[in-house]
DNA sequence: CCAAAAACCGATTGCCTCTCGGTTTTTGGT
DNA sequence: ACCAAAAACCGAGAGGCAATCGGTTTTTGG
């Protein structure tokens, strides 16, 4: 998946406003970068079909608000870039992370730590059922 | 940065065959994808300029090889797809592992732990020096 | 010094985001 | 049920990038 630059704000928006039909994101936008009404309405529909945006419609017009949340949305990034990468039985994703955790300190080495307790958990848990 | 179809194939190739020729790289995908000589020219000149590519002229050709092995290199897409939604403070990128974690199996957890203790080797010489 | 080989240049196509004007559809009020 | 306003929808153009390839220039080995 590939996102553009208005896209990617207007989902960063959406996560603090969470429901906001394209009026009010294009107020918001307005002060800061203008553009029109319809550029955030394209946008908010492009959104919508790549599926990273839900909607309801509300009066006039339709809420939008975010169907993934920040780390959802990462982690499908992550894996969209990465997959044709990726070979069978080798560890590419792990290797890969080697890569970036030069640049985790302590406290996310900590954090990562037990995220991998937590799938452990989890593992154990379905090998059970 | 954004890579095209053929340019992951053709590091794909390169991390295979070292270095190599446009010739050599063109008469490879000739069999199974078609293609002129020309197209994977560029393609070779695009990995290059993007600084993935590294090459020497050696007699009539460039031998091109890779600068980056697979590992370097989704740590490199993973960061620049990443970055844009990383906010100070918080551990996004550990929260997005927590979304990628749950396809790991015991053993590419029992290595991401091991990466973690290196890291942590590495974080503690810095500190003593 | 020259012919062949490869590099380089530039144009075209296709895909996608961003942009926005204009038309159609929906909606709330009368 | 009707109408004006509001929003959704459609389509087209601009700009960026990968892929493609023909043609020209440069490099190279004999």
């Amino acid at each position: 998946m590939q996102l553009g630059e208005l896209e990617k704000q207007v989902l960063e928006y959406l996560w603090k406003a969470d429901p906001a039909d394209a009026k009010q994101v294009h107020s918001y936008f307005e002060k800061n970068r203008g553009g029109s009404l319809n550029t955030i309405q394209s946008t908010l529909d492009r959104l919508f079909k790549k599926d990273l945006l839900g909607r309801v419609k509300n009066g006039h017009a339709f809420q939008y608000f975010p169907k993934v949340d920040r780390h959802e949305l990462i982690g499908q990034l992550i894996k969209s870039v990465t997959n044709d990468f990726i070979v069978e039985d080798e560890n590419s994703v792990i290797a890969a992370f080697s890569s970036i955790s030069s640049d985790l300190d302590e406290q996310q080495l900590n954090k990562l730590e037990a995220m991998i307790e937590a799938q452990r958990q989890k593992l154990q848990k379905n090998s059970n059922k």
